[in-house]
DNA sequence: ACCTGAACACCGTTCAAGT
DNA sequence: ACCTGAACACCGTTCAAGT
């Protein structure tokens, strides 16, 4: 994204350093949090200083970018043959309190800027797919959809012991229920 | 809290400095973010220097747990008396809402430390009174509480175009209804 | 009690210069 | 194309020393 593009066959060694980059950003925010990832330490674990560092990112903001996007990839998607949408839709919503709880650093960095990334985008929209099946429209999936985010992120931030985050899900997903019966 | 209290009359000018300190420190804050609260520039807004603004508060941290339990202190409670609990949850979490927009840093601050003070222990409290008004269990109206407080945070995290956060909030405030009906 | 100055060990970023 | 070294303008925190 930084580099002017190669006119060589296929991106052969920067898009696997841009891979382990953001592989070992995410080994140093893991333990320590995001005022651990410093592009000097990062750059002595890559071995190289951290003036070359920015040479492959642009600045640390786009590293914390690369990181985040990377672990919104990490999270599972259930395919949309194998589940009923309520049970798909608690297994997104775990799934990604589960990531949170690996990555908690991510909070920190949505907080600092907006962090739009392919595999953010994918995961809404199959999150919103999911909501679709359920019978929705397009326009209240999408609103659903968000809400489980939101309910999801905002549980993580409050740090609930685990079984406070059940009552606000299921109401939500009550709600999506009631706003079929409503539209039907 | 740092220093020893001394055994004169009514704490006549360290308590003066410290809430001083913590107004300055959110006017740092409200612009620019948690990057720009630094001790040398808010010492120097101070007239005083970094090392000596060490001496009124132990860290940075501190700081900002100071600037976040203010400004958790500046939200309005309504009256136990003077609303219904349906209207008064809505009118909460818009309020809870709106200091947020105005002092984005807080989600931040949140995600880098717990961050417990007599304020925000003041709200959820309310917040906890107000479920119970409604007929809720103490239990129940806990997990109400926190599940409000937690998709106010996520939608305010995940910078929710304003009409989305109607839907999650008011399917949560479904759940505690039917959560009474059921209880009856 | 309250403040300064200097020091220590860090930061992100830029840029000329090397290969 | 990729990296180094040095520099610039910052950090939080400690501590002796001043008043």
């Amino acid at each position: 994204m930084s580099s002017p593009s190669s006119s060589t066959v296929g991106m052969p060694r920067q898009a696997l350093q841009q891979e382990q980059i953001g592989q070992t950003a995410i080994v140093l925010l893991d333990d320590g949090g995001i005022e651990s990832l410093s592009m000097r330490r990062l750059g002595s674990r890559l071995g190289i200083t951290a003036a070359a560092l920015h040479w492959h990112v642009r600045s640390r903001h786009d590293l914390l970018l690369l990181a985040a996007d990377t672990v919104w990839g990490q999270i599972p998607l259930p395919r949309l043959e194998d589940l009923e949408w309520r049970p798909a839709l608690l297994a997104m919503a775990d799934n990604l309190r589960s990531m949170l709880s690996r990555h908690p650093w991510l909070l920190t960095a949505m907080t600092l800027q907006p962090l739009d990334g392919p595999c953010r985008d994918r995961h809404d929209e199959h999150l919103i797919a999911f909501c679709e099946t359920s019978g929705l429209t397009r326009q209240d999936a999408e609103q659903a959809a968000h809400s489980i985010v939101a309910f999801a992120l905002g549980a993580a931030l409050a740090t609930a012991p685990g079984r406070y985050v059940s009552f606000g899900l299921q109401s939500i997903l009550d709600g999506v229920e009631a706003g079929l019966a409503a539209h039907r």
